[in-house]
DNA sequence: CGCCAGGCCTTAC
DNA sequence: GTAAGGCATGGC
């Protein structure tokens, strides 16, 4: 086992590991202490990941990240939990809105991931009206019945599976996992990346909107899913998943950047929420009003 | 029991 | 291009 500390001063404008795991952009984590999305923090609890064969474990400490892992996990954190974006610049370039203002001051230390986009692909293609606790219930389950086996102090892990692993699965399989009407696309999804006939990763050189349409070529990706993947593994910060919880927030505080269809209004929210980090402002908005740090007020 | 959850698909206009 | 209806499952 190797071992390692990331110290506070490299973290610049904080991080917090609950904050940025359990607020629903990644589904990959487990807590040591089985307590993820409880809605209580557990100061001491570990955070354990399985991936590209590797295992990692992170927890906060006085003077900074504590990590435990099958290999070096510094790059590998660093990378995927994005522990250099500087959080005073991102907040300091937010618009000057009461409720982006709110939404920050209260969850400071949340940062966006940055996960492997065939993960994000698929976990997103099971968010489709469910809850997070149960997204993630579901990509434990895929991992388990499908991801490869790691061993690590003693316990076994499971990555997540790879688009052939996942294209073997079958429908009916899936159902009895429980995704219910999202089996389907699941498997189709998987059989398309698997068989070369696109890849997510594709859209990370394009456009933004050309890249959010390349994404829904695949089964079961909307606009919605495909500005999620695009956020939380393909590095368009500016994107802004138009889920229920930001079309609320547009409802009752942004009335003028309904625009109807989800491209126009995607533009004007985006362009509300700053443009470049937009989608660092959505996910902090997302966050607060999902855990209902305030309410959401009916549209007036 | 009804309603809702980080929506998408098919079909009809 | 936009609108309506169907779709699995579990928690409240």
């Amino acid at each position: 086992m190797e071992t390692g500390e990331i110290p506070s001063d490299e973290l610049a404008g904080g991080f917090s590991p609950y904050l940025t795991i359990e607020s629903g952009q990644t589904y990959r984590w487990t807590r040591s202490d089985g307590e993820l999305y409880s809605g209580r923090r557990a100061p001491d609890a570990w955070y354990e990941l399985a991936i590209d064969g590797e295992v990692v474990r992170v927890r906060s400490i006085e003077t900074g990240l504590e990590w435990r892992s099958t290999t070096d996990a510094a790059p590998i954190l660093r990378r995927r939990l994005r522990l250099d974006d500087d959080l005073d610049r991102i907040v300091d370039a937010a618009p000057d809105d009461p409720l982006v203002e709110r939404a920050f001051d209260a969850h400071r230390g949340l940062r966006l991931v940055a996960d492997p986009a065939f993960d994000t692909l698929i976990s997103f293609i099971c968010s489709a009206q469910m809850r997070v606790e149960r997204i993630n219930s579901m990509v434990d389950a895929l991992a388990r019945e499908y991801g490869t086996e790691i061993a690590f102090d003693g316990r076994i892990y499971h990555d997540f599976p790879t688009p052939a692993q996942l294209a073997r699965a079958t429908e009916t399989e899936l159902r009895d996992l429980g995704l219910g009407y999202r089996a389907p696309y699941v498997v189709e999804t998987a059989r398309m990346v698997a068989d070369g006939e696109a890849h997510p990763a594709e859209a990370r050189e394009m456009p933004y909107e050309d890249a959010r349409e390349y994404l829904t070529r695949f089964v079961g990706v909307g606009e919605k899913v495909a500005d999620c993947a695009l956020l939380f593994s393909l590095g368009f910060d500016e994107a802004v998943p138009l889920d229920t919880w930001i079309r609320k927030a547009i409802a009752s505080r942004y009335p003028e950047c309904d625009r109807g269809s989800y491209a126009a209004t995607s533009r004007a929210i985006r362009d509300r929420f700053g443009g470049e980090y937009a989608g660092y402002v959505q996910t902090y908005v997302f966050h607060h009003l999902r855990t209902g740090a305030e309410p959401v007020e009916p549209p007036t």
